[in-house]
DNA sequence: AAGCTAGACAACCGCGTTCCG
DNA sequence: TCGGAACGCGGTTGTCTAGCT
């Protein structure tokens, strides 16, 4: 690619701005404005290429940005429309005001994607890793177990390799999770449930058709809509009643918003849609179909509200008291101890090896059943 | 105190799109 | 219609800093 005429200087300064340069940018701008930035290296006393002055001005100068931390309420937000539209970064930033692209593709790569994938979520798909693993399982061919786990993305890689249990389940609420968090669990990962995208928004990132553009701008924009609205009701969004592991995300017109994307009842708000860990593995190949009561032990379970242990349930550690807690903090990071939350995994780690002792046997399954296409020597 | 590491975020790079003559 | 310049975006890298050993 030809460089632009301003950065093809051999003088042109890179890295971090000085004060100096962030002085003169400010005065360049609040004298004669944007636009037209090549021209503004050479009108403002900047050794800079004009696209690195456009961009010190977007990210950085900018009078209307925001410098606190980013809140729940936007973190929401962000995995929200992530989850709609894929990393569409400055179509996000455009919802969050005061916010950038880069403010939030750094948000994104920094905490949230780590704090997915300590859920158990893959922050690409939006998908349990269990079920991302299930299908990847379902695919012919596969290479020996160490190059498949190299060939996933870097999450789930991070979570195969840095974990002992490669399919974490969702942190207990008492372990830190807050509200939203909790309800983002239902809301993008829930049980058995297709990612938003996969129902409503055909033409995403994730799925997308070279040939369906015209159609992926009104998605992303009827994605947004729906996002922002039910973000701000109160973080939930429609959920079937006939469906309560197919949770829907109405895609209306203007005229039906208002009742088609409420949010859930008080009831269901009180009562909570409560659902078993193992509902959210029913998909995994690696699971024991039959559950003893010794497994079912270490079922947790939990609700849109709040996700409680199944088996703690008669130890006075009510959902309602996890739900006062965290109303405590205002519903804002209801971490106990603060931090990041912990990968909390209430099973035994006998529980954990049977876990794991089934993946190897389903992989030695195929090894037998494949060895053939194991000589690859690709691999 | 020095070295190391991880996290946070600023900045750069390359590519696609849009604008304009 | 075409080609070059400008712009915008997303991915990646670089730098700084705090915390730990």
């Amino acid at each position: 690619m030809v460089r632009p005429p301003c950065c093809d200087k051999l003088n042109v300064k890179k890295g971090l701005w000085s004060e100096e340069e962030d002085a003169k940018m400010l005065a360049y701008v609040s004298k004669h404005g944007t636009g037209n930035w090549t021209a503004v290296p050479k009108k403002a006393g900047l050794r800079r290429c004009g696209k690195s002055c456009r961009l010190r001005w977007t990210n950085y100068l900018r009078p209307d940005l925001k410098r606190e931390s980013f809140t729940p309420q936007e973190e929401e937000l962000i995995i929200r429309l992530h989850a709609a539209i894929g990393s569409r970064w400055s179509i996000i930033a455009q919802q969050l005001p005061g916010r950038t692209d880069n403010d939030v593709k750094n948000y994104w790569n920094t905490k949230l994607r780590k704090k997915l994938s300590e859920m158990g979520i893959d922050p690409v798909t939006h998908k349990p890793f269990s079920q991302i693993l299930a299908d990847y399982g379902n695919i012919g061919g596969l290479p020996k177990s160490r190059a498949r786990i190299g060939s996933l993305n870097r999450d789930m890689k991070n979570a195969f390799l840095t974990r002992p249990e490669p399919f974490p389940p969702p942190a207990t609420a008492a372990e830190g999770f807050s509200n939203i968090n909790n309800r983002l669990m239902t809301t993008i990962a829930s049980p058995g449930m297709e990612p938003i995208q996969d129902n409503f928004f055909p033409n995403n990132s994730i799925n997308h058709h070279p040939d369906s553009d015209s159609l992926e701008l009104l998605s992303q924009l009827q994605a947004i809509k729906v996002v922002t609205e039910a973000t701000n009701y109160t973080g939930h969004q429609t959920i079937s009643p006939q469906f309560p592991n197919k949770y829907s995300l109405s895609l209306s017109s203007p005229s039906s918003s208002s009742t088609s994307s409420t949010c859930s009842t008080a009831a269901q708000e009180k009562s909570g849609l409560a659902f078993s860990w193992r509902d959210f593995l029913l998909e995994d190949a690696f699971l024991p179909t039959d559950h003893t009561q010794g497994q079912e032990d270490r079922i947790l379970e939990f609700s849109s509200d709040e996700i409680v242990p199944q088996s703690h349930s008669s130890n006075g550690t009510s959902a309602e008291n996890i739900d006062n807690n965290n109303s405590d903090n205002n519903g804002v990071q209801g971490i106990s101890g603060g931090g990041v939350p912990s990968h909390g995994f209430h099973a035994s780690s006998s529980t954990n090896s049977s876990f794991v002792a089934a993946m190897i046997d389903q992989e030695n399954e195929m090894f037998s059943e494949f060895a053939n296409l194991l000589e690859d020597p690709c691999y």
